[in-house]
RNA sequence: GCCGCCAUCGUCUAGGGGACUAGGACGCCGCCCUCUCACGGCGGAAACCGGGGUUCGAAUCCCCGUGGCGGUACCA
């Protein structure tokens, strides 16, 4: 069994396009298969080595290797050329103003077996003589995929359903080169919330910007074989090793999906709670090229959803805020809340041994002596220690700082409250 | 125009004639937990596109309509 993701470069790769790459290497690991990357490369001018490279750069993040390629499909011209002219040897072919139409048949119809859809039926009358190679000479898309399909041993053909229309047109070419169709399974296209075509507008729209986005690649995995595949009611999360066991173009739905960014953040949330903190702590740095306490990791694992909302949350505890958000501090900085603060700073220089139970300790004590509500003692620290009014619990936030550095903030707040600098 | 694909809660889906007062998940709403934000727990609102058939019986099968999408290029 052979497959292959034949994407065309033109950019970064789409999420669709991260799915169906997906598909085919899930069903290349459970049938002990081989999984071919070709680039559909024809169109010299989009296909820069830079575009290759964003799809590769792509795939290899979503960690989806390949055991061929990738070829290009372009390099193989010669042998496209070789076809053609066969086929014009046989008779199943024939020049047209210096352009090569292939001979369609007025009678019959051609069908198209596909696993997903079952077998489609196409008239032939309603598909006309199309060009196969230009006026120069140059094969065109079809014929270059029929072709290769073939010579390459590709047993099935995973993609779009965009291409389901033109797969008449390639079982022609097959047939007229007196060879076996492959198995097809046209996937369901995606889109995006408002029912139109994926795309930037609607948040991200490629692998790269899920990436960048912070998102963990085994989520982003998980998340997109949902989109058009379910293995039973209720399975929502699966590892790798599962999926692959799980996988079958049997199951792959029927209708387009739209992509739920909402519900990618909700899973890269559960699969970020469940990495070991090390390995967290690991990706934010990798992620951001910087040093990141494992302690800040630590506290605001339950916290975050992707990668980058590390910083929003944590990020006071790797670089001193350099302000206080106005609005935060309005609505904290009340009448009494410096002198609560002052007193906060006592009991928390006077916790020991310095950590998350004594300082609770002290502050709990705190908030009782004084009969305020916790969060009136709270949430100034809060502010006075991060700027704003969300962080990671106040006792582990304040030993996580340190003594002194959160002793100085304190003191920078009760200034800034005085109407100091 | 012609050809083709698709049609269950807002979204992803389960369902493949009786198990459906249609199940799960995200999101949403309410309650609980609570130092903020989250996490977590509990509960709730929320769907079979329309019309004809077939059948004792249809979300499930057939036809028509409607809608969405794709193809129809000397693009891929």
């Amino acid at each position: 069994m052979r497959d292959r993701f034949a994407p065309s470069p033109t950019g970064q790769l789409h999420i669709g396009g991260g799915r169906t790459a997906l598909y085919n290497w899930l069903l290349a690991r459970k049938e002990g298969g081989a999984m071919v990357l070709r680039i559909e490369d024809t169109d010299r001018e989009r296909s820069t080595p830079e575009n290759v490279e964003q799809i590769l750069d792509a795939l290899r993040w979503l960690e989806l290797s390949w055991d061929e390629g990738p070829l290009s499909q372009a390099e193989r011209i010669g042998r496209h050329e070789a076809c053609i002219a066969g086929l014009v040897e046989s008779g199943h072919a024939y020049a047209d103003e210096g352009a090569v139409r292939l001979r369609v048949p007025d009678e019959g119809e051609t069908v198209v077996s596909d696993v997903i859809r079952g077998d489609v039926r196409f008239p032939n009358r309603s598909i006309d003589d199309f060009v196969i190679a230009r006026s120069d000479g140059s094969p065109l898309y079809n014929l270059a995929v029929a072709v290769d399909d073939l010579d390459m041993g590709i047993t099935h053909v995973i993609r779009g359903d965009d291409h389901l229309s033109n797969t008449p047109r390639q079982v022609m070419i097959l047939q007229a080169l007196g060879a076996q169709p492959p198995v097809y399974a046209h996937l369901p296209l995606l889109y995006g919330p408002d029912g139109k075509k994926l795309s930037k507008r609607h948040g991200a729209a490629s692998v790269q910007e899920l990436r960048d986005a912070g998102y963990l690649p085994e989520a982003v995995r998980n998340y997109i074989a949902l989109l058009g595949w379910g293995l039973d009611e209720t399975t929502t999360f699966m590892t790798t090793d599962e999926l692959i066991a799980n996988f079958s173009l049997e199951r792959v739905s029927r209708n387009p999906a739209v992509f739920d960014e909402q519900k990618l953040r909700w899973m890269n949330g559960r699969y970020m709670r469940e990495l070991p903190v090390e390995q967290l702590q690991a990706r934010i740095e990798a992620m951001s090229g910087r040093e990141v306490p494992r302690e800040a990791v630590e506290i605001s694992q339950e916290k975050m959803q992707t990668l980058v909302d590390f910083w929003p949350l944590a990020g006071f505890l790797v670089d001193r805020p350099d302000g206080y958000d106005q609005k935060a501090w309005d609505k904290v900085m009340v009448d009494g809340s410096a002198e609560r603060l002052e007193a906060a700073r006592k009991a928390i220089e006077a916790a020991e041994p310095f950590g998350p139970e004594s300082i609770e300790e002290g502050l709990r004590g705190l908030v009782e002596r004084l009969g305020v509500k916790p969060k009136e003692v709270f949430q100034p620290i809060r502010v006075a220690l991060t700027g704003t009014t969300v962080s990671p619990g106040i006792f582990e936030s304040v030993a996580a700082l340190g003594r002194e550095e959160a002793l100085a903030r304190i003191d920078a707040a009760l200034q800034h409250a005085r109407g100091g600098a």
